[in-house]
Parts: structure tokens; C-alpha cells; sequence
DNA sequence: CCCGAGATTGACT
DNA sequence: GTCAATCTCGGGA
């Protein structure tokens, strides 16, 4: 079992998001394997440190392997992991595969159906009981475990969930094939494997 | 100051 | 398929 070097999150954005498919992601002991991300710099219209920094999104803009946690539609959180070679960039994570705390998980959810679980990224914050209290905090430290995992034989990309700015643009990853993805992701099919630092444990 | 838009979800027709 | 819930931000009065 080993935990993601630092420098993976220095890396630019997407090369992040397709990278942390096939790790596993614990809060408290609580979590799964991420199937899900999307990618964000300040580069790009649809993200949101692509104005500056503001109170909200201030963690953004901090250092790398941290978390950037955000209120979605004034009801959710959203978790992002703090990445990229300039300031800003955060890949968010939008579903996991869940597999430590499913009974802890279902209660906090209210005894959904085990693939609502943690399948939108409202949802896995809820499940896994992440709020803005642990905005900016360190990844590789409690209540935070990252630990590498298996690369998935093929990654799927699309355009991103629920925005409007530079909608074309293919920021979504995904695990091919997984039934924990929050959405399918139509035709787009990458064969591409990931970057290096998802040896298997 | 007011108001619309937004990286969402769940309830409902 | 439609729609409301309810924070944060930014643009316009």
C-alpha cells in the first residue's frame, strides 16, 4: 500500500485526474476507489479560479496536495484535490467505487441504493461526511488517506457535468466500464493508460 | 442593493 | 421529462 508522491500533484490538472482513477480515496476510514474526476485551471472559463481568488475558492490557490472544498447550489460540498504547474488548478472528484464504511456511508446517506452512494460529487461528500471544515486541508495526512492503486486498462474521457463555459472541452475522465460512474460518457473512448503512479500495491 | 447563474440532487408529473 | 432547495459570486441599478 503507497501513498501518492507530492510531486504527482504538481503535474498539470488533467494529467492528475487521469492519474487518480484506480486510487483510493478514505476519509476517516471512509471511502472507495475513484472511478470519476474532472479537470480545472485558471486557463479555463468553466473553472473557478479562472476570475481570481476569492473567499470561496482561496484554497485553490494554495499549495498542491490539498483540499478545495466548495458549496454546490448553496446545499452540497464539493471535494476538489488542489494539483496543477501554476496556481489554481484542482481536479474534482465525482464518484468512487465504494469500498471501506459502506454501513457508515448508507446511514449518512440515508439508506440509498448501494450505487448512490458515493456516484456525484455531492454525494460522495456526503457519504463520506466531508464539509468546508476541511477546506484546505493537507491530503497526505489525516483525516485524508490517498493510496495508489491498480491503473485501469482504459480511461474514458467526455466534456465535463453541469457547466456552460467552454462546455466542448474533454476534462471528464472515468474508469471504461465502471458501474460506479455518476453518468455514462456516450462514444468518447480513450485507449490512453495513465502516467506512472498507479502501480498496483 | 438586487438579482440571476451556478462544477447538484431528489422529488415529482 | 420538470422543478425547487439555498449559498456565493459578479454584474448592473
Amino acid at each position: 500500500m503507497s501513498s501518492l508522491p507530492p510531486q504527482f500533484f504538481a503535474l498539470d490538472a488533467d494529467t492528475v485526474a487521469r492519474g487518480l482513477l484506480g486510487a483510493t480515496l478514505l476519509f476517516q476510514g471512509v471511502g472507495g476507489v475513484i472511478v470519476e474526476t474532472e479537470s480545472y485551471d485558471t486557463a479555463d472559463p468553466a473553472s473557478h479560479s479562472h476570475k481570481g481568488r476569492t473567499s470561496r475558492n482561496a484554497s485553490m490557490f494554495g499549495v498542491v496536495a490539498t483540499a478545495y472544498v466548495y458549496r454546490s447550489y448553496g446545499i452540497h460540498w464539493c471535494l476538489n484535490l488542489v494539483c496543477g504547474t501554476q496556481p489554481g488548478g484542482a481536479v474534482l472528484i465525482r464518484a468512487l467505487h465504494p469500498t471501506h464504511g459502506l454501513d457508515v456511508m448508507a446511514t449518512r446517506r440515508g439508506l440509498d441504493t448501494e450505487r448512490l452512494l458515493c456516484g456525484g460529487p455531492g454525494r460522495l461528500t456526503q457519504a463520506l461526511g466531508i464539509s468546508i471544515e476541511h477546506d484546505g486541508l493537507p491530503l497526505d495526512a489525516e483525516p485524508f488517506q490517498l493510496i495508489a492503486g491498480a491503473a485501469p486498462a482504459i480511461v474514458v474521457v467526455g466534456p465535463r457535468i453541469g457547466i456552460t463555459k467552454n462546455a466542448a472541452a474533454l476534462r471528464r475522465f472515468g474508469i471504461a466500464g465502471s458501474r460506479w460512474l455518476s453518468r455514462g460518457f456516450g462514444r468518447e473512448v480513450s485507449t490512453q493508460s495513465v502516467p506512472r503512479y498507479n502501480e498496483g500495491h
